[in-house]
RNA sequence: GCCUGGGUAGCUCAGUUGGUAGAGCAGCGGACUGAAAAUCCGCGUGUCGGUGGUUCGAUUCCGCCCCUGGGCA
């Protein structure tokens, strides 16, 4: 065997899936989800989740296993990925694990901090003082209990700041400090395949357009008025698309608004995972070609140069 | 045909009492360690419709032309 392991990362809409697919055939392979959101189940259409079809060609892991009214964060894909993994190789088959979250990507290759969980009363409590006293007022109080992490963080990044103080707060520790500690690399020692899938910008776009027209076409209306009432705190109730789309039944937006603003914001996000990866992930293969055999023949013949 | 409003960034528009122009959105670049499809930061990319005139200087004033919204016929 040449690798142990296969990664694809690559923004979304980037043909990731087919050529994964293709890749598990020939090499006796299962996929194993690295997308935040397609963890998620009731939103198969709004995350392109492979279907039937698919799972009929090649085990798949980690896909829809996750109820979208159930928080989910990257350590818990770590755990999960481990025990995918394991549970992959132990049926002698190859892990491919596909995605295009950055940030679950490097928790298989390089590991988290092994930061204890914050309690959700803490979590809460916090959010409520940066409510209740304001973000630049909240920022100064997290400051001078942590420098070292405020300085560098911004007031405005809510997310960041937020999380930083819940750590300080439930460890009595600063962030930067756990920060410092790696916790266990779970793909440590085997031997890696990497692979960036990155189409011409353009063509990403027009994949972006065409997908989200074949979403709707496929019933994402009505998937997303099955999401209705979702908690707005929930990480699935950021998916893209569904806002928008549950603004068309609110009567807010038209549907062809609710496209364009949907295209749009995922052109956006994709832009966001390729900065991440082309900084990330430089010494990954980055292949540009379009064509899915073309992809899968680069890829085949980039493993058997490992022996 | 006549009257009238408008043609300025990819889009919607602001502005310049004459000194070659700026917002929002889009776009582009960047950050990123347990919400990451999240969160945050930076950057104006332009024959100011065309042409002639007045002027040291015109996107701005004047003439003509073209395009376009509305009204009257």
């Amino acid at each position: 065997m040449r690798a142990d392991v296969v990664l694809i990362a690559g923004p979304t809409a980037g043909g990731k899936s087919a050529v994964a697919l293709a890749l598990a055939k020939q090499l006796n392979g299962a996929l194993i989800n690295a997308d935040s959101m397609q963890v998620y189940g009731d939103v198969r259409i709004l995350t392109a989740r492979p279907d039937d079809s698919a799972s009929s060609v090649a085990p798949h892991y980690l896909y829809g296993h996750v109820s979208a009214h159930e928080p989910y964060s990257a350590a818990r894909y770590q755990t999960d990925a481990v025990r995918a993994s394991n549970t992959v190789r132990a049926a002698g088959q190859m892990p491919l694990f596909v995605g295009g979250t950055g940030l679950y990507f490097g928790a298989l290759t390089d590991g988290l901090a092994e930061i204890p969980p914050v309690p959700e009363t803490i979590r809460a409590a916090m959010k409520a003082r940066r409510m209740e006293i304001g973000a630049e007022a909240f920022f100064l109080e997290f400051g001078s209990l942590d420098p070292e992490t405020a300085a560098r963080l911004r007031p405005s990044d809510t997310q960041r700041v937020l999380r930083a103080r819940e750590v300080f707060e439930a460890t009595g520790l600063p962030l930067s400090t756990w920060q410092r500690t790696r916790g266990a690399v779970p793909l440590a020692g085997m031997k890696l395949a990497r692979f960036v899938l990155s189409p011409p910008r353009a063509e990403l776009h027009r994949r972006i357009d065409a997908r989200f027209e074949q979403m709707v076409l496929a019933g994402a209306v009505e998937e997303a008025s099955r999401l209705k009432n979702i908690d707005p705190a929930l990480p699935a109730s950021k998916l893209l698309g569904l806002r928008e789309l549950q603004q068309v039944l609110d009567g807010k937006l038209t549907l062809e608004a609710a496209k364009s603003a949907a295209k749009t914001a995922t052109r956006q996000y994709a832009k966001r995972q390729l900065t991440w990866f082309r900084h990330r992930m430089t010494d990954w293969t980055w292949i540009e070609a379009l064509d899915l055999g073309e992809i899968a023949e680069r890829i085949l013949r980039e493993l058997r140069a490992m022996e």
